[in-house]
This record gives structure tokens, sequence and C-alpha cells, in this order.
RNA sequence: GGAGAUGUCGCAUAGUUGGUCUAGUGCGCCACAUUGGAAAUGUGGUAUACCGGCAACGGUAUCAAGGGUUCGAAUCCCUUCAUCUCCGCCA
């Protein structure tokens, strides 16, 4: 959600928003209703001041019965008023739930991901001596999963790890979740179980209308709840309508939680091995900062991503998304994209985004500046940490040996009971 | 899930026969005074949002949330939510 003070200021930087942004340019609407809206205001807040003057007079006046007949009739009038002022302020609402975020000024202009722009490659794709294999049957071979009977068992796009890639599975989320930590983040076990609204709050979705998340949420059945799609979420609403101390900023959380997608849209994409799936594990960098802070926090998290992509020895390269692929909520985003030698290709493992004041907006999420006593919106961020099992494929597929066994990168084998290598036994 | 209790301005509390409650007090915090400095003490201040106004300032709303009764609600009624205690169930 933007500042309706900056939109009625602004309003040719948010239709361009917008534009840029392939979302439908409502500024207009909006405004005039925000006029009506406060028109209404006025006219109710003095006719109720009138009113409050009246009642207080009752008690003390010797003859009460005229002012009790004229405060009540003022407040017929009110009622009246009231009514279309909640209308309209409905309507106004719903429209400054439709209005995106305005793209930074960095990031590339274009309508979907073909606008998008590397703009940092590192490592070179490994030159194998042999036959690499995909994810799949790097996994069947060492017994690493049991796709057919957990389909059978749970239904497909689930998936089960076994031995010592959960193990391996295991160490990747330790070793980050630790490194985190020591870099100041309070690591934060997060529920997956949520109320719809908080799902909004985090302003993925557009408008007032709750329903429009059912095709990617899982709602459970006959309550009020769903299930959470990240971490992000949750820690997004957890200084929900609070004033935060300048002193305590940048305040960095890591928080895991299992992540449930319905993936409505994929139907017949990644069907095979553990790349999408509708419950996976992810650990999340999420920051609450000043605004000012924001750009530099955004390297912050973005490096920290990077840092384990090489930390894990997987070629990557860092993208910049353009703002019809960025989404409705962002200010700037960056997917950090491993290299999937099964796809021969990049693929995303992370993506790390700025909010700006957006998501503070939604939550009421503010602090106090020391120096002016000012009370404003914090910015936030978010980047993946790491997500599992996705993030295994790349491990995996390019630590491979010829036997099927994976060799572990140097920094997880700590983790991994001092192992430097796992499976091809069979 | 069953029974009961509670939910007030950062924290702790007063206020529940509806009307100077524009919510009192204590603590905390800020400023000033006092002091060589500090403690202690004293005085004053101490929310947020929105509307109007160049501004000073004025107004409206907020006593868990929403609705209702009333000229008037922190106080009465209804609904929801949360917390606590006991029981049930259970990792």
């Amino acid at each position: 959600m933007l500042d309706i003070k900056f939109i009625r200021e602004n309003p040719d930087i948010v239709k361009n928003a917008c534009a840029v942004k392939n979302f439908p340019d409502i500024v207009d609407d909006l405004l005039a209703l925000d006029v009506r809206v406060r028109e209404l205001k006025t006219i109710t807040q003095t006719k109720t001041a009138e009113k409050n003057k009246i009642s207080k007079e009752i008690p003390t006046a010797t003859d009460k019965a005229p002012l009790i007949a004229q405060s009540k009739a003022i407040g017929e009038e009110i009622a009246a008023d009231m009514e279309e002022l909640a209308e309209k302020e409905a309507a106004l609402n719903d429209l400054m739930h439709r209005v995106p975020q305005i793209p930074d000024a960095s990031a590339p202009v274009g309508a979907d991901e073909s606008a998008n722009v590397e703009v940092k490659r590192v490592g070179t794709p490994r030159t194998f001596d042999f036959t690499p294999r995909p994810q799949w049957e790097l996994l069947d071979m060492n017994g690493w999963w049991m796709p057919e009977k957990i389909a059978g068992i749970c239904g497909t796009r689930v998936y089960a790890l076994c031995g010592e890639l959960a193990e391996l599975a295991l160490a990747v989320q330790t070793y980050v979740v630790q490194k985190l930590i020591s870099k100041g983040f309070k690591y934060i076990e997060c529920p997956s179980i949520t109320k719809p609204q908080t799902i909004f709050n985090a302003g993925h979705f557009m408008g007032s209308d709750l329903s429009v998340m059912n095709n990617d949420v899982f709602m459970l059945a006959d309550t009020d709840r769903c299930l959470a799609g990240t971490a992000e979420i949750i820690i997004n609403s957890l200084h929900a309508d609070e004033i935060l101390n300048e002193n305590d900023l940048p305040l960095k959380y890591a928080g895991y939680s299992p992540c449930f997608r319905k993936e409505a849209g994929a139907a017949g994409r990644d069907t095979r091995g553990i790349v999408r799936v509708h419950q996976f594990n992810k650990v999340e960098q999420y920051v609450f900062c000043k605004p000012e802070q924001s750009d530099e926090m955004h390297e912050h998290i973005l490096n920290n991503l990077c840092e384990f992509m090489e930390a894990f020895e997987l070629p990557y390269r860092v993208i910049a998304n353009s703002t019809g692929d960025m989404g409705f909520n962002k200010v700037k985003m960056n997917d950090v994209e491993a290299w999937f030698p099964s796809e021969n290709s990049y693929r995303e493992l992370g993506s790390c985004s700025s909010i700006g004041q957006f998501q503070a907006r939604r939550t009421n999420t503010r602090y106090r500046e020391n120096a002016t006593g000012e009370v404003k919106y914090v910015a936030t961020l978010n980047n993946t940490a790491i997500a599992l099992p996705r993030a295994l494929v790349p491990i995996i597929e390019n630590h491979q040996n010829a036997d099927g066994s994976v060799n572990i990168p140097k920094a997880l084998q700590p983790y991994m009971g001092g192992r430097t290598k796992i499976g091809g036994k069979h």
C-alpha cells in the first residue's frame, strides 16, 4: 500500500508504475473517491462536534427536552452521511490495495521476465568427462527418495527424502542458519498455519477481497485458516501495530518454516524431481529497517545468498528482475540463479526483494526517529536464505561423480560428520 | 472441546447504580529547576490516526475488536477475538 498523500501529489509517478508493472491504472478513480471521502469526513465531523456540544449541555440544562430533540435530529443527519462515507471509504480502501509499489529507477523496464538483466555471473559450469545424471536419476540410484510410493500415499508434487540426502538437507539448513545467526539474524521457527489476513498483509495480493488468494494458497477446510507459503508472511506481521525504537533497527530475522504452495498455474511443469513441490522447507531472511537503510540491507541479504552459493560451490548468476516481473509489492528484486546441469541453464534458488514501506503500511509497523521524534513506516526486505529441497538439486548435480556418488562441498562436511562424499554404493 | 475469570493511554493500576472521564494515580520516559557533579526532590510535559487550517490551532475517532441501546457508553446488551485458571485430550 502506498501513502495516499504521495498518490495525491504524484499521480503521474503512480500511473507510470501501473503501466510498467502491468497493472490497471486506477489512479483517477481513486483520487475522485479520495476527494469525496474527505468532504464527507469534514461534514460528519463538524456535525458530530455540534452534537457532542449539545449532549454536554444536557446534564446541566433546566429544560432538557429541546436539546435532546435537537441532538437527535443532528444524529439522524450524521447517520445518513456516515452511510455514504462507509461505502466510499470501503471502495477507496479497495483501490488503495490495488495500487502497485513504485519500482526503483534501477529496475529494468519491461513487461515480463524477458526484460530481466543479468548483473553478475560467478563460477563456470563444470565440464563433465562423463554424462551427468539429472537429479531424479541420482535420487533413484542412491535410494534417496521413493517417488511412486509417496505419490500414492500423499499425492503428486510432494516428496520424501531418504538417507544421506535427507542428512545433507539438514546439513545445508544448519549451515545456513548458523551463518545467519553469526551475522546478527534472529533465528525464528515460524508456524505454517495462519490467517488469510496475515497473508494479505504481506502485500502479494491485490484489493480487499481475500478470496483472490484461493488460487495460490491452501485453505484449511472448515476453518478460517490457511497454510503459509513462506515465513516472510509471518515475520512481516511480527511487529504489526508497533512503534519500534530507531536504535533497534535494522531488525534481522532468519525464519524457518515449512512452505505450502498450490502451484495451480504450473500444471505439467517440473513434474519430475524435487524442484517444484507443494510443500518444502525454507529459511527466509527478513529485515525491518529505516527507509534510508534499505539499499544497504538489500545488498547485505543478497550477498548472504551469494555467499551460500559460493559455500556450496555452485556456479550462479544474479538477475535484476524487470518491472513487469517483480510483482505487485516490490521496489526492486534480484533473483539468484544456480547452474542446473540437467537443464543446461541457470534456475532460481532465491529471490531478494526490497518492499519499501509497502508492507509496513499494511501491517502498521513503524518506528520513532530519534532526532525528530517523528513516527515513520519501516522499510522491509526479504530474501531466501535457502529453499529445500530445490537447493539440493544443483548441489548433487554439480558435484556428482561417474558412479553416482556426490562430493560434499567443504563447507558442509563438518555438518556431515566429516564425510566428503555420499551415495554411489549401489 | 467443557466450566469460570479477565481484557483501560509504554508498564502497573483507579474507574462497572451511563453525563465535568477533555480517562485519575504510580512507575517509566523527556524537558526545566535545584546541585561542583550525581542521587534524591520539585515543576511541567509525555499516544496514534484522520479531517480542516500557511500556521498557531481547532475538530473527530480510539478504554481488546465489531455491532446495538441512548440525546449521551470505559461503564448496559449482543457477537467475535485474546489471555489466565480448572477439567478433558494429547506430541
